[in-house]
RNA sequence: GGUGCCAUAGCUCAGUUGGUAGGGCAAAGGACUGAAAAUCCUUGUGUCCCUGGUUCGAUUCCCGGUGGCACCA
């Protein structure tokens, strides 16, 4: 029986070292399963391997996209899957696959139903909506339509309610109609691997990560990519709030109205307060991740 | 050394005309079916610096102490 080895764990932790050792203790190419390091365009806000890691062993799905494109999880099943297919059947037996996209892997694992993918402009036409009319109005317009996804869905979250009800629209069916809840088989044993790390340790590699991107050259990197910054590839932490540095610094947002008690972050005002904010949302993304893996029992921890 | 101001949640502060307290930030927990590094939801008991006094009752007023800041010497 064929096997992927899945290595997986909250960014910052140490896959790529873990993952190259792996692949080359196997004979394996490192398959990446992370939904930013997948572009071109990008490279040290997303962390990607150096080019003397890129040359140990070969990698797949590293700078292999553009931006230019809306990738997804449902078009990453499908490449990953022709991918894995074609190199076991060139000989290998055990593939090493390394990625901090929970849902990246789960679409790869277990499969996703096939709901259509997105209307761009419909999409658009949506959120248009979202923005000018608030959820509410989307919200009865769901109920209408599809009342199982209106009572399942997370109502209070705008980009599932326009996701719901674009796949009605689209299709005239309900969104729920595409669930099956059920599970894909794959011809080749699975074995999740979790790399871990003490929390305190983790935040603290993030935080030392993020000012050493910004000493490699992030900041250039981020203004060689203003013209993409509407893109869904650059809603990135590590860009948007350079970003907004950026808009500062251009006159396009003002301090007024902002003070040490107003909600929020406030305007992005120097370079200082850029990193402060990349560390914390990389603190944050890092915990989204080990919730998204909590219940998965199909994981084997291992704290490295 | 003198005078004044300050001492409240991890940080920064508000507040209680005396009935044991709350914003922001940080943090924690959770959700997740084609935007997922996205998006959304939930969570605030802390010797109110210490000792003593006044009071039915003090974090709040008073005395003293300690620490910090400012000014004057």
């Amino acid at each position: 029986m064929k096997r992927l080895k899945i290595i997986l764990g909250p960014t910052a932790v140490g896959k790529t070292d873990y993952s190259i050792e792996t692949a080359l203790r196997h004979g394996s190419p490192v398959i990446s399963c992370d939904s930013r390091q997948i572009y071109k365009e990008m490279t040290i806000g997303t962390a990607v391997p150096s080019a003397e890691q890129l040359s140990a062993v070969q990698h797949y799905f590293i700078h292999s996209h553009t931006v230019e494109d809306l990738y997804t999880a449902g078009r990453y099943e499908i490449e990953a899957l022709d991918l894995i297919n074609r190199l076991f059947g060139e000989g290998h037996d055990t593939l090493v696959m390394a990625g901090g996209s929970g849902f990246y892997i789960n679409a790869l694992v277990n499969g996703l139903d096939d709901f259509p993918s997105a209307d761009l402009d419909l999409r658009e036409e949506l959120m248009t909506r979202l923005r000018e009319e608030g959820v509410e109005s989307l919200r009865v317009e769901l109920k209408a339509l599809d009342p199982e996804s209106y009572a399942t869905i997370d109502i209070a979250n705008g980009q599932r309610v326009v996701r719901a009800l674009e796949v009605c629209l689209m299709t005239g069916k309900p969104f729920s109609s595409f669930k099956t809840a059920s599970r894909k088989s794959r011809d080749f044993e699975i074995e999740k691997i979790g790399l871990t790390r003490p929390r305190d340790v983790l935040y603290d590699r993030i935080n030392r990560r993020v000012l050493q991107m910004v000493d490699e050259g992030l900041v250039e990197e981020v203004r060689s990519l203003v013209q993409y910054r509407d893109l869904a590839a650059l809603q990135t932490v590590g860009y948007k709030e350079i970003f907004d540095w950026f808009d500062y610094q251009n006159g396009l947002v003002s301090t007024e109205g902002w003070g040490p008690t107003t909600p929020g972050d406030g305007p992005v005002t120097s370079l200082d307060r850029a990193i402060e904010l990349i560390q914390r949302n990389t603190r944050r993304y890092a915990k989204r991740q080990l919730s998204y893996w909590a219940r998965d029992k199909e994981i084997r921890w291992i704290e490295i």
